[in-house]
DNA sequence: ATGCGGACCTGTTAGC
DNA sequence: TGCTAACAGGTCCGCA
């Protein structure tokens, strides 16, 4: 689920109730996430203070002084803002308690996403050593995408979906970003030229940029650290639109599977 | 090195 | 109405 708006979106609504507060206690309902999580928090020394809250990618890094908790939220997972005492519901697998009485809830149905406990440089781990730029950042630019596609393969949406190549562009956004660009998604790599390169990376960053200021997109289950939906939703041009008409040229949305992947696009907008 | 397919889970929806 | 199958926002690993 989470894309990076997402991911964005709940970090900045928890940092306020977080930094500089004293994490107390991690109560784990069930550990049984992507890594087991009693395992991944292990040595993980409570009453230490959360510095500050950070992303990378898709992960949340809670920087503490000895390390750090790192939170990926999977498909499914949302970490909310609640009262301690309130009653954890069938999914809410993780809570990370602070001193303040403040309890930031884990919760994840499908339970693809885990908490894991990290010493030193965080950023050397092997989660995160081969991750690409993030999109936002000057460093990923149009001459940065061409020479990561040139010799290359694959289908340019599926090396927008890389990581180790860009962060954070998951499912929704690379359909949308690449419909921005008007650039077709069964597009190879080794075609994209030094202008639809720019018009890509253009595109990626404004429909990122645009859905974090509108909270992300929530199709089923996103919730923000208020428990909250985004409306983003409101805002896609392709994706979840198969069959019917492009808001642009009126033509119809095409819906297919690339990869193992739900793939949107207008065959009149977009240009292999 | 690159590309591809399977695996990890559960909940919801579509279809018979 | 009820059962079953397909599908869903994301990685990560292993094999060719």
């Amino acid at each position: 689920m989470p894309e990076l708006p997402e991911v964005e979106t709940t970090r900045s609504g928890i940092a306020p109730y977080v930094e500089g507060e004293v994490v107390s206690k991690v109560l784990v309902r069930n550990g049984r996430l992507r890594y087991i999580v009693p395992k991944a928090l292990a040595k993980m020394p409570v009453g230490q203070v959360v510095r500050r809250v950070d992303r990378r990618g898709k992960y949340l890094l809670f920087c503490l002084d000895g390390g750090t908790i790192m939170v990926h939220l999977g498909m499914s997972g949302s970490l909310c803002v609640v009262d301690e005492g309130l009653t954890p519901g069938k999914h809410d697998h993780v809570d990370m308690v602070l001193a303040s009485g403040v309890c930031l809830r884990y919760t994840d149905p499908r339970r693809f996403g885990s908490v894991l406990w990290v010493e030193g440089d965080v950023f050397e781990h092997r989660l995160l050593k081969h991750l690409g730029p993030e999109p936002l950042v000057r460093q990923f630019n149009a001459r940065y995408l061409l020479t990561r596609a040139l010799g290359r393969k694959v289908l340019i949406k599926v090396l927008l979906m890389d990581s180790r190549v860009v962060v954070g562009v998951g499912n929704i956004y690379a359909n949308e970003a690449l419909f921005l660009a008007g650039i077709d998604p069964r597009m190879r790599c080794g075609d994209l030229t030094a202008e639809s390169s720019k018009q890509l990376v253009k595109a990626v960053k404004q429909v990122l940029r645009r859905a974090i200021e509108a909270g992300g997109t929530t199709l089923k289950d996103f919730v923000n650290s208020e428990g909250k939906p985004g409306y983003f939703q409101q805002k896609l041009y392709v994706y979840g639109r198969g069959g019917e008409a492009c808001r642009r040229c009126g033509g119809l949305i095409e819906h297919f599977k690339l990869g193992q992947r739900s793939t949107y696009c207008c065959g009149n907008c977009q240009d292999v």
